[in-house]
Formats: C-alpha cells, structure tokens, sequence
DNA sequence: AAAAAATTTTAGGCTTGCCTAAAAAAAGAC
DNA sequence: GTCTTTTTTTAGGCAAGCCTAAAATTTTTT
C-alpha cells in the first residue's frame, strides 16, 4: 500500500522530470513540496525500499517503471477530476487544484473508470493539460502562446500554462475557456499587447496574459 | 482543523448515538473502528480538548453541538457520494461504500453544495438512506420493510437495511432499485417468503430478504 | 455486600512523517 | 588544486494515532 505522502512524492518527482528530463535532486523536491531536504532524504529512501524509484546517494533520483506507472495514475486521477469539477460541477478554473489535489488519493480503479466514461473519456483537463490514459500514454498537441499566434490567424484555446487565481478568473470573465475559438486581431509592439476576437467580441490581453493561454491552430 | 481519523470518530458516535439513543460507550466505538479500547479513550480525549464532545471517565461521550453539527457534515457528504456513485455513475449498491467512505473526507463546502445541486437535492440516498441538508435537518418518511407489505397492497422502494455485498448484489440482479414500484402477490406461510411483482415481472424473495427492503407505501 | 467479571483508563512503546542541527559530500571560486 | 559555499545526508527529537499490558473502576453474580 502507498500512502498519500509516498503519493506525493512521486507525484513531484514526475512533475519535475517532466519539466527538465533529467535525473530530479533532492532540493526540488523539497521546494515543491515545501518540506526540509532532510525529510525528502528520508521519503526517497522508503521508496526505494518500495522499488518505486531509482536513488543514487548525493546523485538525485529517478522513478522506476512502476513509480512512473504510479506517478501516471495520479496524475490521471488529478485531471479527470479537475475535468469533472469544471465541465459537470460548474467550478472555475481558479477554483479546482486544491479539490483535485485532495480528489487524486481516492483510491478505486473502478471510480477512476468510470469517471473517465461519464467524462466521455476526455483528452485534456480544462487548464488544456493532456490526460494520460489508463495505460499511461499521454496524448500529445502541437500547442503555441497567444503571444505566438500570426495575426489575423485563428486557433482554439486549449488551456493556460499558469495556475494562478486571479489570472483563471479574469480569464472567465472575458469569457476565454477550453476549446472557444479565438482570432488574433492585432499585436501592439509597443508592449506585446493583442486584441482577440472571441466569440464575435473584440477583447484586449496584455502580454503576461497572452504569454499563458494555450492555443491549437489548423 | 479537523483529521480524517478524527472524523471517523465523530461518525461513529454519530451513527451509534443514532442506533440506540443514549450515551455512547468506548467498548462500542472501539468495535465500529477496529481498534483498541485503549485508542479510543486517547482520542476521545482530543476529541473533548477541542469541544466536539461531551465526555465523562468511566461513563460514555456524546456528541457537543459543534460535534453532531461536523458529524451530521459527514454524513451528508457519505449520503451525497454514495447517490453520485450510484446515479451517476452507475456503480451498483453494494460497491459504493468503500468509495464514499474515502470521499466523504474530502474538504470543501463549495464542492459539497455543488454536487448536491448537480444531483438536484436528492432527499434520500440509494440505499433509502435519508441525506441531511445542508443546515444539518433529517428528511424522514414512513417507511416500512417489504416483510410487512401488505398483500395485494402497492409500494415504492426506498432502500435497504443491511449493508452486505451479496444481499445488495443479488437485489440488483432481480432488478430492486431506489424508486422502483413494487407489489406484494403473495405470502408462503411456512417460511415468510413472498412473490412480488417488479416492472411486471415475478419475482420470489426470501423472509431475509424481504425483512431488509424498505418501502414507501401510498 | 463481597467476590468475580467486564469495562475503561493509564502507562509505556512503536511507526510515520515531519523538524533542526551537525556532518559529509559535491560544486564553485580563486 | 585548495578553499569556500552549497547541497545532501545523518542524527536525534517530536506529534499523531495506533498497540499491549497493567491498574482502576464499574457491573454482575451469588
């Protein structure tokens, strides 16, 4: 049996692979988790001791295949969720982490199954964050900025890459959410600025705002 | 802030309390719990240091307001999960309990008033179950088992009273559901069983079981 | 009402997951 | 390449929630 703190632990050292690929040290780990380096000493080498990753003393540490395996199945867990709380219970987007971030440790395959089916087997969560199946593969899209669109091009919003309150509710006040089409209007060069049409309306997004939504084009 | 193995406490006293309507005694939590006579007076210790029940050595604890008020919460989110699981998931009766039993620990008020309006305030939960609202008030019915049907007479499923995997199994395997209309056709003397008719179907129950269906009549 | 039995509490220990301080190792500066 | 700084690990402690064994209290029996 794997606790909801060992969870967590495989669950940041994932994340954090995920964004660097390589070996993850100690230090991150406690950074993310907001825990002294002694205690993530500590956690790592219990799961070594579960075969649940790969750890070289003073080196850092790696999931092994069934961590990762574990690590996938939380994640999953995570987005299916945060999907269920936006798309069905009617949440913001600023709203649901902490929910999913308690919801990801309820443990039932069957649940997560038939989550999954109620959902309609959904292929990214409603911050545009892929969803791995149940076998662990995660679907993949070629995504750009807002910052990044051509003008007078237009895409469809597929998620923010911030997770930051204020920043998702302003987001549903100018009415940006997953999979509404977007067009590119114009760019200010004076300060990154851009007007978008959205659902026939014309807004107006700074470039910290442009910079963070997530766009498919064609 | 209250811990998960706190609340299980306060659910038990809750239900025991419920049961037979007087002051609750260590041996019987200790029973509902699995655990040691010895933990349960550690905890209801804690329990007293933070107001949430009324406790004296030797005698029995019941709950304080600000504790059948926390249990009564509990309750509400089991009952609440339990009817998602079952309507909306379509899990069977008899496999929701172990699941909701991780989810009613799950902290979040929005969520709790979200899934209830989403469920549209259901007033009973699939096993017949009345679900307190949201101000803590029992919804309750006259109801009476299916043993004491009258013959010929008509009635509503409501739920059950025993909580077993393959009672609950085998009910949904002769098609006994929450809501479901059922008639009494007729009583075998010598061993209490009865014919009854669901969905125009016959169907022949045992006393066992029939002692442990819950019907609306009228 | 005294003895026996049952229940409850206390005492002392264990594991998990956290902490701080000190020691050891690795990385960076000169 | 040695010295300094940073990172990581080890050592020792603490709270929560459990345990068993022994002591205290209550209940039952006779």
């Amino acid at each position: 049996m794997i606790t909801r703190s060992e969870e967590n632990y495989i669950k940041a050292i994932l994340s954090i692979n995920l964004e660097k690929n390589s070996i993850v040290l100690t230090n991150e780990i406690a950074k993310i988790l907001e825990t002294s380096a002694a205690s993530v000493t500590e956690m790592i080498k219990k799961l070594q001791d579960k075969k649940l990753v790969i750890y070289e003393k003073y080196k850092g540490v790696k999931l092994s295949k069934a961590g990762r395996i574990k690590a996938f199945e939380i994640l999953r867990k995570h987005r299916l969720w945060e999907t269920f709380l936006v798309n069905k219970l009617d949440f913001s987007w600023g709203e649901v982490h902490e929910v999913a971030e308690q919801l990801e440790h309820i443990k039932s395959e069957k649940l997560t199954d038939k989550l999954d089916h109620f959902l309609n087997y959904p292929k990214f969560d409603p911050h545009g964050e892929p969803i791995p199946t149940k076998s662990g593969i995660i679907p993949s899209t070629k995504r750009i900025t807002l910052s990044e669109m051509k003008i007078n091009s237009e895409g469809i919003i597929m998620g923010v890459s911030l997770d930051n309150k204020e920043f998702l509710d302003h987001l549903t006040k100018i009415s940006i959410s997953i999979g509404t089409k977007i067009e590119a209007i114009d760019r200010i060069i004076f300060d990154q600025s851009m007007k978008i049409k959205i659902n026939s309306k014309i807004e107006h997004v700074s470039k910290e705002i442009a910079n963070n939504i997530l766009i498919k084009v064609n």
